[in-house]
DNA sequence: CCAAAGATGAAAATGATTGTCATTTTTATT
DNA sequence: AATAAAAATGACAATCATTTTCATCTTTGG
């Protein structure tokens, strides 16, 4: 079956140990980086990014979590700078079936997932194996790949996992 | 960098080969099998998807095929149809960066697609390695692993491809 | 301090997809 | 063929994530 429906219990927190704390001159630098002026929503936006346990958050996580800093923050804020973010390769987007984006900061090293479609769990995982495969399959075909997606989703089989 | 923009000249008809051309016939079982009444809205929407050479289209695509057939059509229909057949397994579904989702008729096997983002070009290609370590990845990880996204995202090195 | 250049937030716009519901069509059964 | 129940259709409104617009602040280099 294809991905026609969101995972039903997308709202539950993720099981995904919390990442390296950042910190706040780190924040400024990443900005610096990328060109842009630094300014107080920005770096809220980065660390709530960056705040444990969830870190696959969605542009209304995101705006949530700095809304209880900057109570004024619009969401075009958010959305712009997320995408300046994702556009700078600082964080990488998610898209788990029809479920709004996701982002996360990239603290950890390429990798995939694999989504509980019923309790909405992420896992993450390498596998060289496939990577090597999406280089030859590039040559093969005679393709510069720039990037690529790959996301599974199934159950997972967990005692806790709802219903 | 992740997906972040749209293929750019996607509007651009794709390359592959067109594909088995399916009976009336044949169109009928696979409402029957679907359990679903067999209309002439639907036979149309079969037809669109199975007419080359353009075989990964969007609801959009369908809709003004079969509009010429059915002026009345209307996008409901077309939607609710095209969803109905990802359900039953007749089509799968194709998310490509932030465009509008594509179907395509499963009538070749199980494949993946290569996405030209200059030119919107789609090379479809099967690999036997990745979708082995899926299942490799599913038994490590302790999920049953239901389906997966895979697509590849780059350039092609084609003389004709738009600037 | 000052003046671009850039960033922000409020509000409206966009655009794909879905929901509602009155009307029509299909299909199994007389 | 007529009929009745179930299902499908299409017009239209609603949703909802994301983007655009634009007038008003901030940042930052000089
Ligand atoms: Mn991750
Ligand atoms: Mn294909
Ligand atoms: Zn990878
Ligand atoms: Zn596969």
């Amino acid at each position: 079956m294809e991905i026609t429906e969101l995972p039903k219990g997308y709202t539950k927190d993720e099981l995904i140990q919390p990442q390296t704390k950042l910190s706040e001159s780190n924040l400024k630098s990443m900005l610096r980086s990328m060109n842009l002026k630094v300014t107080n929503q920005r770096l809220s936006i980065l660390k709530a990014l960056n705040k444990g346990p969830k870190t696959h958050v969605t542009a209304k996580d995101v705006f949530e979590r700095v809304s209880a800093e900057y109570p004024n923050i619009g969401f075009a804020t958010v959305y712009r700078f997320l995408k300046e973010t994702s556009r700078f390769g600082i964080t990488s987007e998610l898209r788990i079936g029809y479920a709004p984006t996701r982002y996360e900061l990239k603290v950890r090293e390429h990798h995939h997932h694999i989504v509980c479609t019923k309790c909405g769990k992420i896992v993450e995982f390498q596998n060289e194996i496939i990577e090597d495969q999406i280089k030859k399959v590039g040559k093969d075909h005679n393709f510069s790949i720039e990037h690529h997606i790959f996301e599974l989703y199934g159950f997972c089989n967990n005692p806790n996992c709802c219903k």
